[in-house]
DNA sequence: TTACCGCTGCGACTTAAGTCACTTGCCCGG
DNA sequence: CCGGGCAAGTGACTTAAGTCGCAGCGGTAA
C-alpha cells in the first residue's frame, strides 16, 4: 500500500469523514500528513494560532488547561479516530487548549487553508463538525457540573465506574482493571492533586469497596460504590 | 407594522441569520413564533427533548445547571439577538441544561423540523451555528478554567472587573456600577454560595479597594483589584 | 552494583469553602 | 401603619481541599 493510499483508508474510517465517497477521500487524503509523535510530547499550546486539524491513527492524546501554578485540567481524552482542534479551525480563533500525547501517536494533519476548501466543496462534513464539537460541548458541560457539585471523592469514584464498566475484567475476586495513568495524571484529569487521589483510593480501600495494589484495582463492591454517586452526605 | 414582518425585523438583526437576503428571512420569519415570559420562567429544564430554538428580542435569560442539593451553576447569560439550544437542534439530543428567564422576555421561537428543513436549503446558516457553538464551547472552557484553578474570591474580582469595564461609569469617587442581580444570583454565577459572595464583597471593601451600599458598586483601586487575578498568594 | 529518579504513601498542618442559625433592613400589599 | 417576606450581613462552626516535607519502593541507566 502507498503511503497515500493508506492515508485515504485512515480517513475513511474517521467518523468525521465517514459517507465520502472513496473518491472524495482520496482527494482529501492528497492533503494530509501523517506525523509521529513520541510519549508526552506537546502538539501544540493554548493561545497559539491554530494551525490546522489533526486525526488520531493510533495513540492517545490529551486536551487540557493548564494554570501558572503548575495545575492542569484535563478536558478531553481523544483516541483513535478521534479528532482535535475542529473549532478553531472553523472559527479563526486561537487554540483554547493545550494538546499533549500521553502514548506515541500516529496524527494525521491537514492544514487549516486546506481543509476549509474542501469544506467549501463538501457542506455535509460541515455538518459533521457540528455533531462533533456538539459531543464536545456536552462533556464540557458536564465537566463543570462535576466541578462545581461534586467533591474530588465523588469525581474519583464516577471515573472509577467508568474505567471498570469500560475495561474491567470480572475475576474470582471483584471486577479487575488498571488504571490508565499514573496518580498525578489521574489528579489532572479531575481537577485536583495527586495527594487527594492517593488518599481517596486508601480510603475507598478502607472501606472495603476496592483493593488498590499499585496501579491495579480490584472492585469489590460495585453497588457499593456506585451508591456514592447519589447520596451527598 | 404586521406581526409577521415585525418578527422578520428581528431575525434581520439576529447574528445567527445576518447575511440572509430579505426574502430569505421572510420565508424564515413564517415559522417562527412570537412568546412572552415573566421574569424567572421556565423555558425548559436539562434532559427534555429538544422542540427547537429560541431567540431572544429583548429581556435576558440564563443558562445553567442545577444540583439535586440546590446548588446552581449558570453557563452563560444571553441578552438580546442570543440564541439558546443552537447545539441540541442539530444533533437531536435533549437540551443538556435548564434555561429561565432573569427578566421580562419578548422571545421568538422555531421548531426544530422548520429550522432543519431551512438549513437544508441554506448551508451557509449552518456555518453560521458552527461559529456560534464555537464561542460558546471557548465561554465554556474558560468557566472551567475558573472552576478548577481559582478561589471564590478571585472569580468575584474577575467578575467585578468585567461588569465595572461594560457598564461602569466614572465618577467623583471611582467607578461606579450596580450588580446585576442579588447576591444569591451572582453566587449562581460564579458557583458557590450566598454568603461567600457578601462576605468577600465585604472583605473587598475593608481591604479599601471597593465601596459597597447595597447594591452599588464603587471600584476605589482599579489597578488594586486587578492585580488580584494574577498573584496566586 | 550503585546511584538516581519518578511514583507512591503518609502525617501534620493551613486555608478555602460551605453550613447553620440568627439579625437587620427594606419594600410591598393589605 | 403594620406584618410578611425577601435580601443581605454576620458569627461560629465543620469539613473538603490543598500544601509541605519526607520516607520507601522499584526500575533503569551508568
Amino acid at each position: 500500500m502507498t503511503e497515500h493510499s493508506s492515508v485515504a483508508a485512515s480517513l475513511a474510517s474517521v467518523p468525521l469523514f465517514s459517507g465520502l465517497s472513496p473518491d472524495e477521500v482520496r482527494m482529501l487524503a492528497a492533503h494530509f500528513i501523517r506525523k509521529r509523535y513520541g510519549h508526552g510530547e506537546l502538539l501544540f499550546s493554548e493561545g497559539d494560532p491554530c494551525r490546522g486539524l489533526y486525526i488520531i491513527e493510533s495513540g492517545k492524546l490529551r486536551i487540557f488547561k493548564s494554570s501558572p501554578n503548575g495545575r492542569e485540567q484535563v478536558l478531553a481524552v481523544e483516541g483513535p479516530g478521534g479528532s482535535v482542534a475542529e473549532l478553531p479551525v472553523f472559527d479563526g480563533g486561537p487554540y483554547p487548549a493545550s494538546v499533549s500525547t500521553i502514548e506515541d501517536c500516529q496524527i494525521l494533519f491537514v492544514s487549516r487553508q486546506d481543509l476549509h476548501n474542501f469544506c467549501l466543496q463538501h457542506p455535509e462534513v460541515a455538518l459533521k463538525m457540528l455533531a462533533v464539537v456538539g459531543a464536545r460541548l456536552r462533556r464540557l458541560v458536564g465537566i463543570i457540573e462535576e466541578l462545581s457539585f461534586t467533591t474530588v471523592r465523588q469525581r474519583l469514584v464516577a471515573a472509577l465506574v467508568r474505567l471498570a464498566q469500560a475495561k474491567g475484567k470480572q475475576t474470582d475476586r471483584g471486577i479487575e482493571f488498571e488504571l490508565s495513568g499514573t496518580h498525578q495524571e489521574m489528579a489532572h484529569q479531575l481537577g485536583t492533586v495527586r495527594e487527594l487521589v492517593s488518599r481517596n483510593l486508601m480510603r475507598l480501600q478502607a472501606e472495603g469497596l476496592l483493593d488498590v495494589e499499585a496501579r491495579n484495582i480490584v472492585v469489590l463492591d460495585m453497588p457499593g460504590l456506585s451508591a456514592l454517586l447519589e447520596a451527598n452526605p
